[in-house]
RNA sequence: GGCCCGGUAGUUCAGUUGGUUAGAACGCUAGCCUGUCACGCUAGAGGUCGUCAGUUCGAGCCUGAUUCGGGUCGCCA
């Protein structure tokens, strides 16, 4: 660089620098060579700035300026101009760098892929060359202003007497919830260190350590397969406080989702948000995370069909369950045989039996169960359902009317989606409360948390802990948007006498429970303020901000399907020696 | 672990009932061009059709296996 040091960004010069003598750097985006004239797109982290090079730029700039191509990195000095023909294409559009001296700093191989925006490229190419396509733009700045995100929760949090503190990442592995990463330990052979699913346990502790209000964040992992909206490391914006309820809680939380959505987005947030309760949720929308920006609310059907001859439903009602119903009003015309057909294969991944539809048009309504119902039945059904021509009555029954509802829940978004029922620039926002305490898993034979074993109870559940586990519902909170779980939480149990009873009731026998969490168990001997605190997963929040698709446009260097990083070839195998350290064996088939 | 979709030039894709020499756009290379900004014009290079096996006179196309990528169900307290 010799004696050329910045003075300027790319993206930071307008109009008012003009006539300023300016050293600026980056990579060459693209260069124009008319001949006579050069024009270059140089790009830093903030923005571009348009060189020129002519016939009056000293005769050795103009040489090296013709041997400019893209991704080369240089540094150049000139003077700011105003454009002769301006642009609105780019932020600097109405400027350019009339350049008097250049330095190319690095030469570029071609790249695998052109590094601009609005260009189609594979996902595994895209991150085997990470640090290429962190280049291009729309791909750089999610990055940035997740950066600025952090930075405004860390300023919210601080000026609300939270203190930041780090816990450790390689802990105890406990049961229940997600896999765990394991670490072997090779100063203890046979003993294995996990990885943090979260920073649960620690953060309860730090409450019992008089630190009040703690915040986090934390970097977590979870051993599980992959989705859009899941990797395997992730981010969480962990936070408990003391001397609360779940009410403080949501409007502290509440403040900060305010001051985040004003100083990012600049978009004012109304609260307090809608506070559902989680069977509301589920009865209106199927969905413990409702999409509240369109309507195709399902309603119960079940007293309509009561003594119906129609034998799914007359089975399905035997057996003590429910019928439930979506009205998709005026879609007969946009909902196809074909459409309604997909939308029953829908249903049935979502574990429904079928999904039972009437489609009423001018000319005539089909149907697949009307034909067995009495005419009563049938004007009943259109009565509770407000149903006229143009509608689509799409109906679910299912012995358990919550997976009845999930079905209908999912058919619901699929109408929407396909259909453009949502505004992609509404931030619906709720607090889903109000959570079954207990969820039972046939798998296990058993009941298991539904958030953890440290969830308090709601005061008038507390005696059916034991008797009637599915009754329970639990003081815990989602905070939901756009049908998006962002974050949630819980009050947690401070009385080790009923933290004993729910080790009990989840089927923990005392030495279990001693082993996994003795010392949390012991803690809450010596004093334990109420608290409670709730995590958010920072990338959702931020691809929910930037209204991207998935998780891995916000995280630097993602890992793909298999839980690989396409990048650097992890997970990798290791040499015999760095096994033999750590006292492991492999047993691996062919 | 299950299901669905995909893999053809550096990249994104097209490729007819299985039939001669596998195409386009962008990128790349060379030349020309003094106001471009997805610059333009001319010329050119560039392919083991993911891999393996099979069917066939003949496979980019059909079959099986496998691998890689994406989505999803299970899973994710």
């Amino acid at each position: 660089m010799g004696n050329l040091r910045r003075t300027n960004y790319c993206g930071e010069v307008s109009m008012a620098n003009v006539g300023q003598e300016m050293t600026v750097c980056g990579s060459i985006a693209r260069s124009r060579d008319k001949g006579g004239i050069i024009f270059a797109d140089l790009r830093d982290t903030t923005g571009i700035l348009q060189l020129v090079f002519d016939e009056d730029t000293p005769r050795e700039v103009f040489t090296k300026a013709e041997r400019l191509k893209s991704e080369y990195v240089v540094i150049c000095r000139g003077a700011l101009r105003e454009r002769a023909a301006k642009t609105d294409k780019v932020s600097t559009g109405d400027v350019e760098l009339y350049v008097s001296e250049l330095r190319i700093l690095s030469e570029a191989q071609t790249p695998p892929f052109e590094i601009r925006d609005g260009i189609n490229v594979g996902d595994e190419l895209r991150l085997r060359y990470r640090y290429l396509d962190l280049r291009r733009p729309s791909v750089h700045e999610p990055i940035v202003l997740r950066s600025k995100v952090c930075q405004v929760i860390r300023n919210y949090f601080c000026d609300n007497h939270f203190c930041e503190i780090e816990t450790p990442t390689l802990i105890k592995s406990t049961p229940e919830g997600a896999r765990d990463y394991l670490v072997p330990s090779r100063l203890q052979p046979g003993h294995f260190y996990a990885l943090p699913q979260s920073p649960q346990l620690y953060k309860q502790i730090l409450m019992l350590s008089g630190f009040d209000r703690y915040f986090q964040i934390a970097h977590c992992y979870r051993d599980e397969d992959l989705r859009a909206d899941r990797q395997p490391e992730f981010t969480q914006v962990d936070e408990e406080l003391s001397f609360v309820d779940e009410n403080d809680i949501m409007t502290i939380n509440e403040g900060l989702i305010k001051r985040l959505w004003k100083e990012i987005l600049d978009v004012d947030v109304q609260t307090p948000f809608v506070r559902m309760p989680w069977d509301e949720a589920m009865s209106r929308f199927g969905s413990d995370k409702p999409d509240t920006r369109f309507g195709l609310e399902i309603q119960d059907v079940t007293e309509v069909f009561r003594g119906t001859e129609f034998k799914p439903f007359a089975a399905v009602l035997e057996a003590g369950g429910s019928i439930r119903a979506i009205n998709a009003k005026g879609m007969a015309d946009k909902l196809s045989r074909k459409n309604i057909d997909k939308l029953g294969e829908v249903a049935k991944t979502y574990g429904a039996k079928g999904l039972a539809f009437s489609r009423l048009t001018a000319e005539a309504t089909s149907s697949s169960f009307e034909k067995f119902l009495t005419e009563e039945e049938k004007a009943n059904l259109y009565q509770a359902l407000n149903a006229e021509t143009g509608d689509v009555l799409l109906l679910v029954s299912d012995a358990d009317w919550v997976k009845a509802c999930t079905a209908l829940g999912q058919v619901r978004l699929d109408i929407a989606r396909k259909h453009d029922l949502i505004d992609p620039k509404k931030f619906n926002f709720l607090w889903v409360v109000d959570f079954p305490l207990f969820e039972y898993s046939e798998e296990e034979g058993r009941w298991m948390a539904m958030h953890h074993p440290f969830t308090l109870p709601r005061a008038e559940d507390i005696d059916k802990v034991e008797t009637d586990p599915g009754a329970c519902h639990a003081v815990a909170y989602d905070i939901v948007l756009n049908g998006v779980e962002m974050g949630g939480g819980s009050m947690r149990i401070n009385d080790p006498a009923l933290q004993d009873r729910m080790f009990h009731a989840l089927g923990f026998t005392e030495e279990k429970a001693r082993e996994s969490f003795g010392f949390l168990m012991d803690a809450y001997k010596y004093g334990a303020p109420p608290h409670g605190g709730m995590a958010y997963g920072l990338d959702r929040m931020v691809m929910l901000m930037l209204g991207k698709d998935s998780i891995r446009d916000v995280i630097a260097f993602p890992k793909v399907q298999n839980g690989g990083e396409p990048m650097s070839g992890a997970p990798d195998v290791v040499d015999a020696q760095q096994l033999k350290d750590l006292h492991i064996a492999l047993t691996l088939g062919e």
